[in-house]
DNA sequence: TCTGGGGTCCTAGGACCC
DNA sequence: TCTGGGGTCCTAGGACCC
C-alpha cells in the first residue's frame, strides 16, 4: 500500500476500498464556453441567461463568470436583478453621464446549449480516455474511478518528501491534505491539463478515496482548483466545513441540523445516527456517513434517464386557451424528444404552479408503454382540467416510467411486423412510424383509456426485468449517448 | 431572491392482492 | 367475517442537485 501518505491510512482500508476517485467540475461552464469562441471575453464579467434575449431584462442567470460573481451576480438570479448589480456593457456610453461605467459593466449572452454540448463532448472524450469508469452527472460534472491508473503512493519517493514544505504550517485547509505529493495528484493534474488543452475550458478537480469526499474537494478551491484528500486525511478535511457543503444538505436540511445544534461536518459526524434518522428519515444516517467521509458507493456509469419533461413559466393567467396552448406545445416537445431517443413511456403527468408558488403535480399511468404524441397531449389536457379555473404561473409536462427496450425491438427490425399494418392501409413510411407508435383509443368522456389498438406490448420484453434491460442498454453504450442530450 | 428549467431520489398513503 | 401481515403499484409532494 501507499508508503505512508499520511499517518493512520492504509491499515483500516483492508477491505480493498482504497480507491482513487476524481470529481471533475467545470468552472462556470457556460461562460467558459462563450469565452472559448469569443476570446475577447476573457477576464470580463460574463453572464449567460436562460430565457434571455438580447436587450431583454427577463429570464434568469444560468451561469455567471467569477468576475461577474464578484459583483454579487448568482446563478438562478433574475436577469433584472443581475442588471442592477452589473449593468450591461452594451448599455455603457462614455458620452452619457447617466450610462453605466464600462469598468463596472458585464456581457450578457443567451444560453446556446448546442454549443455547450459540443464542448462538453470534447471534455468527455478526455475523461473517457483517462478513467476506468466514468459517471457523468450533468453536462459539466463527472466522477472518474481511476484506481487502476494511479495510486495513493507518494510521488517520487524521498525526492518529493525532500522538496515538500513539511516544516511549515499547512498552506490552507483546502490545500493542506495535498502537501504530500501523491501519484494521484500528479495524475489529476494531468487530466486537468488535458481538459484545458483539448477542450479549451477550465475545470476544478477533487481527488479522494470516495465519491462524496471528491465532490466536496472539487468545490473547495474553485475555480481552477485541484484539491487532494488522501485516505486518512478525509475526516480532518471535512470536519471544519459547514454542513451545507456536504452533498445532499440543502437549505431545509441545513436549518433542521442547525436546530439540532449541528453546524459543521464534525458536529454531524459526531451526532447520533438514530437521532438524525428521527429528524431526517433515511437521509439522516446517510448524511452522517458522508460527514465522516464514509461512502462506499461504486462509481457506476451513467444510466438511462428515468423521466423527460418540459416546463415553462407564464405571466400568471387563468385563461383556458393560453393554458391549453402552452400544455399542447410542451406535450409536443416532450413527445418529440422521447421519440428521438427511441423510448416509450407509460406515465404522463403535468405540473401546474399556482401563485405565489404552489406546486401541483398530477399523473396518470397507462396499461403499457407507448410512443404517442396525441396521447401525451390528450392525457395532459385531461389532467389540466382539474386546474381549469385556477391561475397558473408555470406549466409542465412530463413522461416517466420510460422503456428503452421495446423501441429497440423496432430499430432491430422484427418488431411489430404484421401487426400495425394489418388493416391494409399504410405506406412504407407509415409503417416506419407505426412500428413505434402504439395508439390507444380514447372514449368521448375525457380521454379514458379503453383499448389497445396496436395489440399488447411486444413479446420482446415480457418477463425481462428493468435491471436486465438497463444492463443491456448500457452495454451498448446508450448511457453515454444519453448524456449529450442532457442540459 | 417573490422563484428558471431539467432532472434524481425518498416518503407516505391508498388500492389491491395473496 | 374478522384479523393480520406482506408485497407491489400508483399518486402526490418534498428536498435536493446542477
Amino acid at each position: 500500500m501507499a508508503g505512508g501518505t499520511l499517518p493512520g491510512t492504509a491499515t483500516d482500508e483492508a477491505d480493498g476500498s482504497d480507491r482513487v476517485v476524481f470529481h471533475v467540475d467545470m468552472d462556470c461552464f457556460y461562460a467558459s464556453c462563450e469565452r472559448l469562441r469569443r476570446p475577447e471575453l476573457a477576464g470580463e464579467p460574463v453572464v449567460v441567461g436562460m430565457g434571455y434575449e438580447e436587450g431583454e431584462t427577463i429570464g434568469a442567470v444560468a451561469t455567471a463568470s467569477y468576475e461577474a460573481r464578484a459583483f454579487g451576480v448568482e446563478s438562478a438570479m433574475p436577469i433584472s436583478e443581475a442588471l442592477d448589480l452589473l449593468p450591461r456593457r452594451a448599455d455603457a456610453d462614455p458620452d452619457d453621464p447617466d450610462a453605466p461605467d464600462p469598468e463596472a459593466a458585464g456581457r450578457y449572452l443567451p444560453v446556446d446549449l448546442d454549443f455547450y454540448k459540443a464542448v462538453a463532448g470534447d471534455v468527455k472524450a478526455v475523461l473517457r480516455d483517462c478513467a476506468d469508469t466514468l459517471r457523468e452527472v450533468s453536462v459539466d460534472e463527472a466522477y472518474l474511478d481511476v484506481t487502476d491508473r494511479t495510486a495513493w503512493d507518494v510521488a517520487g519517493g524521498s525526492a518529493a518528501a525532500g522538496e515538500s514544505d513539511g516544516g511549515g504550517p499547512p498552506p490552507s485547509a483546502a490545500a493542506g491534505p495535498a502537501e504530500a505529493r501523491t501519484l494521484a495528484e500528479g495524475y489529476a493534474r494531468h487530466v486537468k491539463e488535458r481538459i484545458e488543452r483539448e477542450a479549451g475550458v477550465p475545470a476544478s478537480v477533487g481527488v479522494a478515496p470516495n465519491m462524496s469526499t471528491a465532490k466536496v474537494a472539487s468545490d473547495a478551491d474553485k475555480p481552477d482548483g485541484l484539491v487532494v484528500v488522501p485516505p486518512g486525511a478525509v475526516e480532518s478535511f471535512l470536519a471544519p466545513l459547514p454542513t451545507a457543503e456536504i452533498h445532499g444538505v440543502g437549505p431545509v436540511t441545513e436549518r433542521t441540523l442547525a436546530e439540532m445544534g449541528i453546524e459543521t461536518a464534525a458536529d454531524l459526524a459526531a451526532a447520533d445516527p438514530d437521532r438524525l434518522a428521527d429528524e431526517l428519515g433515511e437521509r439522516g444516517p446517510e448524511l452522517h456517513r458522508r460527514a465522516r467521509g464514509d461512502d462506499d458507493r461504486e462509481v457506476t456509469p451513467t444510466g438511462l434517464p428515468k423521466s423527460l419533461s418540459r416546463e415553462s413559466s407564464l405571466s400568471p393567467t387563468a385563461d383556458e386557451g393560453t393554458k391549453r396552448e402552452t400544455v399542447a406545445a410542451l406535450a409536443a416537445d416532450v413527445a418529440r424528444r422521447t421519440r428521438e431517443r427511441g423510448c416509450l413511456y407509460r406515465t404522463i403527468g403535468i405540473k401546474a404552479v399556482q401563485p405565489p408558488y404552489d406546486v401541483n403535480t398530477r399523473a396518470r399511468s397507462l396499461p403499457g408503454p407507448v410512443d404517442d404524441p396525441d396521447l401525451v397531449e390528450s392525457v395532459a389536457f385531461d389532467l389540466l382540467d382539474e386546474f381549469a379555473d385556477d391561475r397558473v404561473r408555470k406549466l409542465g409536462v412530463r413522461v416517466s416510467n420510460l422503456d428503452f427496450a421495446e423501441s429497440d425491438q423496432s430499430t432491430l427490425g422484427g418488431f411489430d411486423a404484421g401487426e400495425g399494418t394489418g388493416g391494409g392501409g399504410g405506406t412504407a413510411s407509415d409503417r416506419g412510424r407505426e412500428g413505434r407508435t402504439r395508439s390507444v383509443a380514447t372514449d368521448g368522456d375525457g380521454g379514458k383509456l379503453t383499448d389497445w389498438v396496436g395489440g399488447e406490448p411486444s413479446a420482446g420484453d415480457r418477463g425481462e426485468t428493468d435491471e436486465s434491460r438497463d444492463r443491456r442498454a448500457s452495454e451498448r453504450g446508450e448511457g453515454q449517448a444519453s448524456l449529450g442530450e442532457w442540459g
